[in-house]
Order: C-alpha cells, then sequence, then structure tokens
DNA sequence: GGAGAATAGTTGAAAATGCATCTGTTGTAA
DNA sequence: TTACAACAGATGCATTTTCAACTATTCTCC
C-alpha cells in the first residue's frame, strides 16, 4: 500500500529529520548553552560567526535561518552580554559588521569540542560511510530544497513559462 | 586537521539536520498550510493524530516535541476550528482524548499527497537505497540521542554508578 | 545626476512560547 | 483507609517571536 492517506511518521522524512534536529538541539541547549545563559539561537549566531568571521545581519539570516528582526534584537543581546561586536560595515553605511568579541570567541572555542561530543553521540554506531553518505545525503535535501524555493521566489523572467499553473 | 576550534558548520551534522527540517518546514508550511490557516505546529498535531490514532496530549507532545503548555493552548485552538475533539478520555478522568473530527480528517487527507510531493521533493536525485539508508540513520540518531537523555534522566539506581562524573 | 526600486536593519504591537504553578486525578504503600 | 507521590492538563505571567511598517542607505537605469 503506497498511496494511502495514512502517513507513517517513522517513514516520513521531514519528521524523521526534524525529529533528530529537536532532540539534538534540546540536549546539547539544556545540558551545554543553559549553564552559559545562552539560548540554541544565540549559539547559532555565534557559531556561524566563528565558522565564517565577520559577517552582516542578513548572511547570519540566511545561515541560521533566523528571522531578520528577531536577528536584530538577538544581536542587540549578544552586544550587552559582551559576546559579539556590532560595527558599521567598512564598506556600506546601512550595513552592520557583527563580529565575536574576545569573550565570545573565547566562549565558542570552549563549547565546541561539547558540540562535537554531541555530533559524536548523535552517530554513534554508525560506519564512516554511513555518516558520510548521511550528511552527502542532507546537503542533497538542502540543495533540492533550496532551488525549488529559488524557483518560485525568481522574477518571471526566469521561470520557465507555464500555461498551467494554478 | 581535525581537531580545531574551528566549525564547519557544512560538515557539522545537527547544523545540517536543522537546516534541512527547517527549510522543508517553511516551504510546506507557506505554501501548503497557510492558504488553510494551519501553522505547522498545528500540522504536526494532526498529523500525528492521523497516524496514530486518538490521544492522549501527552503522546502528542512526546511525538511532536511541542511543550505541554503549548500543547494545550493549541489543541484548544484547533477545536475552536472545527479540525479536533477533545474528550475526557474514557478509562481515565485526567487524562484528555483528543482526535481529529471529520472536518479535521478530510483536511490531513488532502494535505497528506502534498506532504508526500515535499518529501519526494527533498529526496530528488537519491536513489532508493541511499534513501532508505538515510532515514535508517536518522532513526538510529533519534535513537542514540533519546538514550542518551534517558540516562541523565533516569533515577539514579538504574544509572551505572559511575565515580568520575564531572 | 536624479527618481524610484531594492536592500539592510530596526521597531511597535500582536501573537506565540515557555516556565512555574495550580487543580484535579490516579497510583502506591504504610 | 489514608496519606503522599506522581501524573495529565490548564493557566498566569514574563519572555520571545513574528509581521508589518518604517528609516536610512545603496543600486539602477533613464
Amino acid at each position: 500500500m503506497k498511496h494511502t492517506s495514512k502517513l507513517d511518521l517513522g517513514d516520513y522524512l521531514p519528521y524523521l529529520v526534524n525529529r533528530v534536529g529537536t532532540i539534538i538541539a534540546d540536549q546539547f541547549g539544556a545540558e551545554a548553552l543553559a549553564p552559559h545563559r545562552l539560548s540554541i539561537a544565540m549559539w547559532r549566531v555565534m557559531a556561524a560567526l566563528a565558522a565564517n568571521g565577520s559577517q552582516r545581519q542578513i548572511d547570519i539570516v540566511d545561515l541560521t535561518s533566523i528571522e531578520a528582526s528577531t536577528l536584530s534584537r538577538l544581536v542587540s543581546r549578544l552586544v550587552r552580554m559582551g559576546l559579539v561586536l556590532r560595527a558599521r560595515s567598512a564598506n556600506s553605511d546601512r550595513e552592520v559588521a557583527v563580529e565575536l568579541s574576545a569573550k565570545g570567541a573565547a566562549l565558542v572555542a570552549r563549547l565546541i569540542p561539547i558540540a562535537r561530543d554531541y555530533e559524536q553521540a548523535a552517530i554513534a554506531g554508525l560506519s564512516r560511510e554511513e555518516t558520510l553518505l548521511l550528511k552527502r545525503c542532507l546537503r542533497r535535501l538542502y540543495g533540492n530544497m533550496r532551488s525549488r524555493s529559488a524557483i518560485s521566489t525568481a522574477p518571471a523572467i526566469y521561470r520557465t513559462p507555464s500555461r498551467d499553473r494554478r
């Protein structure tokens, strides 16, 4: 039975993915982040900064899926906590360059090994090959959805002219 | 270089997982759910009910990772919208049995094929074997994290007596 | 160069969320 | 039986998130 109107959650990919993402984030948040009064969102911002260096807020939005206005306030909080710095970008006056402060960088440096431990805990029992394939698949899935949305967001010129759009 | 304090997000599993989960949910939410004035959380509740039938709220909490008090209010809203029914459970007076109404069931039945389309769009380009492995891995990851938390939540009796707990 | 569109970021107000606490119910063990 | 712990759910309140609207800057192209 393939096309029933029943949904087996245990075999439904979006469910499987979100469930895993949530449980890892929850545990990492509660055990590793909470002691530092950090939320997962804050951690994501700081990890993005650690990974890619100084960035505009909009780049962080893209990287973290955090909504722009939420991020704006989030960065303000991180600044108040002394973990990141916000300065007007060098080449543009409307852009903002966000970067880790020394204190922020030190904190991230301490958290990253712990984050890796959680990653290891999650993939325990998988072979190296399986892990690699898993990551490759996830990147592919993201790419697929990405280009999907690119189509419908793109200006009409770039879309395939279709007469049967509902 | 293996043990640097830098984190390559594109190779960091929790990041990859959450990013995929988010993009699928966002697109499905915006395109398929919004027209019906449903949020992703609501959809998850309804999908859980469609998949596993009438359930207590606490079971839905477990299935959806939605916090108990949030769910309580969410169910109230769904009841008001006429999509689910909330009745006192037959065998217990403190439990509540939540189930889909006819209207809710009809709506879910219409959404499920669309949900499947999104799943298909996501896994486009993967072989059947890769898809199966991907799902198996995700279930394994969830199981791993699950038992991890079970350890620290369980009463001390059940924990392995360890002298080197930090 | 200048008008208007697009972009980056912020903010007000409403809605959603989470935590702590409360109520009522069921289980357990003396 | 009774007392007490555990549990399911609901609710008050503070915090967070979101959407829309707004400001300010930069891009585009006539």
